[in-house]
DNA sequence: AGTGAAATTCCTCACGA
DNA sequence: TCGTGAGGAATTTCACT
């Protein structure tokens, strides 16, 4: 992967609607090799999908909590139960294995604090957990599906 | 935004390189007016916009902080400025201003912990901050940048 | 709002450098 | 590995139902 296939990566990740001539243009190519990059980089997997990202507001999805997860074993089976029963909502938009005093942390989007209280009480109630708290954000100031290419 | 349209975005967000024909087909329609709903999305706002999603692993991206931060101070003034230092920092991948103990929380993706130690370096650097604190994720068990639109 | 066809643009694959 | 050109497929527009 050399500097042409990461500036093809930072533009689609910023853009992926653009037409292959364009993209050709803006790194100085013709839309062939263009197109044969981007091929090699999907097939390599770098790019894993295209996706179309929504307005969670205008869409009526206002709230977004954080909810850290104690395990209540420690053991594999465990461990393995609870990341597929929490995976398994749709309102579960990200889910992280942990360091520290709290060993999960979920993204949770949801429309109200009463579709919050009622996915709550799903999640909780498929499983054995030790504590769980809550944190709302009030105001969400960044969001962005572009990893930082440029530090690599 | 009917049923329809309900449809069309749960298919975009899933996987925005579907043709126009092939999604017209999967909701029960023809190309044109298919075509016509999704521009009417997008002008509203509702699709934001397309994007290609890459894998972190792959591109040594490998490691995922969570960095909370509370205001030293909570003046309007103060929280506009660290909302535009913090923003500004691409390794800085979400950025919520939350309730409860901490006042925000950060997402930041890099490397490895050299390069998230010169990030934070830079962080607290260029602003007074009363406390800052980091969690590491051992594993990404979900991500999705798709919403629930069941729940609405 | 939906259909079908026409025009245009873009993608894809030859081949040559 | 890149560029050119041609064929074919897809998108986008338009007139009509």
């Amino acid at each position: 992967m050399d500097a042409v296939d990461r500036k093809i990566l930072a533009l689609l990740q910023q853009n992926a609607d653009i037409s292959i001539s364009d993209l050709a243009e803006e790194i100085g190519l013709t839309a062939t090799p263009c197109w044969r990059r981007m091929q090699r980089l999907q097939q390599a997997g770098l790019i894993t999908r295209k996706v179309a990202l929504l307005d969670a507001q205008k869409l009526g999805l206002s709230m977004t909590v954080f909810v850290q997860v104690k395990a209540a074993q420690h053991d594999g089976k465990w461990l393995d139960r609870f990341a597929r029963h929490a995976s398994s909502f749709d309102e579960v938009v990200e889910f992280y294995r942990m360091s520290g005093e709290y060993d999960y942390l979920l993204k949770v989007m949801v429309k109200d604090m009463q579709c919050f209280d009622h996915f709550y009480k799903r999640l909780v109630n498929g499983i054995d957990l030790n504590d769980v708290t809550s944190s709302f954000a009030m105001e969400q100031i960044k969001y962005s599906t572009a990893m930082p290419l440029q530090h690599l």
